[in-house]
RNA sequence: GCCCAGGUAGCUCAGUUGGUAGAGCAGGGGACUGAAAAUCCCCGUGUCGGUGGUUCGAUUCCGCCCCUGGGCA
């Protein structure tokens, strides 16, 4: 096993529950790595059980970063993490360790490895009226306003597509050039020197589901329904993305005593499934790893990725 | 035991005035450049409970049987 070359920075992805967390933590234990989150609910605080954040004992063993860092009342985006991760690979070098990217949300991931266009921050209140707008004129008119005034964008996204359409028109109000103009810009990618070895974890189906509603019965016994309970007891806008975090609204609606938890317990895990099921999606298309690995999550599969990918 | 109401896709149900059936959810596939655990697109053959009968033809009408609810005993 010879030392990681320099620049090196390791990625363990693949769908929630397909045992990433304990990958990155092997991986890292063994070559002197600093983890960094690449999920987009794990940077929030509040959301420890329910977003499967390293506990105590395991951030103790390892440096890690990115976790439970923000308030869930302020938003992260694609390209915030990207600053936020491009930060924490120098912290990590800086201290002598090899950086080890671990999450599941692919384009955190992309706008990291392969740049993001360089749109800047959309004023809030921006955002805001393009919401109004959008809810005032329904999905077709405002697509039909879109296409008016930005047709290079609006060809490309459906009207059906509620986020997109709103991203299109926020970037051409705020910035005045259109979206798709903003794409054909050069976004900057990683550092140069940065070689980065990509590792998905692609367990059989069946297996992964198994895993998921496991892994969400353990979370309720772990006190995810006070989680759940105490973030939405603090008013947090439902809009904003930790709100949105699987189980925290029908954990917190079985909190409340509205429904059966065991009703909570089977929509979220099944939104769990569905969710899984479009990152396996995207990181069997949108990403091209260097390796991939189609078994089932073991002790002995981990010993066995270790020795290939160093 | 009798009387109602049902038994149709993995689940919940719709429907066929008799020409072998369709939605939602689940599941599968896909898209994805800044709230991505988001948002969006595509995919529906199943002894229409069983068995006799009527009919050119029955899942649909009739008889009997089985099963599940509810009511009366």
């Amino acid at each position: 096993m010879s030392e990681p070359a320099p620049g090196t920075v390791f990625v363990v992805c693949g769908p929630t529950a397909s045992g990433k967390s304990a990958l990155a933590l092997a991986i890292a234990q063994r070559i002197g790595g600093g983890i960094i989150n690449a999920d987009s609910m794990q940077v929030y605080r509040g959301l420890e059980i329910l977003s499967a954040q390293p506990t105590a004992e395991e951030r103790a063993l390892v440096p890690h970063f990115l976790y439970g860092v923000l308030e869930p009342d302020d938003p992260c985006s694609a390209g915030r993490w990207r600053e936020l991760a491009l930060k924490a690979i120098a912290d990590v070098r800086a201290a002598g360790r090899v950086p080890v990217l671990c999450g599941g949300t692919g384009l955190y991931l992309r706008a990291l490895m392969q740049g993001i266009a360089p749109v800047p921050m959309i004023p809030a209140d921006v955002r805001a009226a393009v919401r109004a707008r959008h809810a005032a004129l329904g999905n077709a008119a405002f697509h039909a306003e879109l296409a008016a005034r930005d047709p290079e964008t609006a060809a490309g996204i459906r009207p059906s597509d509620p986020l997109r359409m709103m991203r299109a028109m926020e970037v051409l109000e705020a910035t005045g050039l259109p979206l798709a103009r903003w794409r054909a810009l050069p976004g900057e990618g990683a550092p140069d020197g940065t070689i980065f070895r990509t590792v998905l974890l692609d367990p059989p189906r069946d297996a992964l589901y198994a895993a998921i509603e496991a892994r969400f019965r353990r979370m309720v016994t772990a006190g995810a329904l006070a989680e759940a309970a105490a973030l939405v007891a603090r008013g947090v806008d439902p809009q904003l993305p930790a709100m949105k975090a699987l189980g925290v609204a029908e954990l917190a609606r079985a909190a409340a005593g509205e429904v059966e938890i065991e009703y909570a317990v089977m929509r979220a895990v099944t939104q769990s499934r569905n969710y899984a099921k479009r990152q396996v999606t995207w990181f069997r298309r949108q990403l091209i790893a260097d390796f991939t690995y189609k078994e089932k999550f073991s002790e002995s599969l981990y010993k066995k990725i270790l020795s290939e990918i160093l």
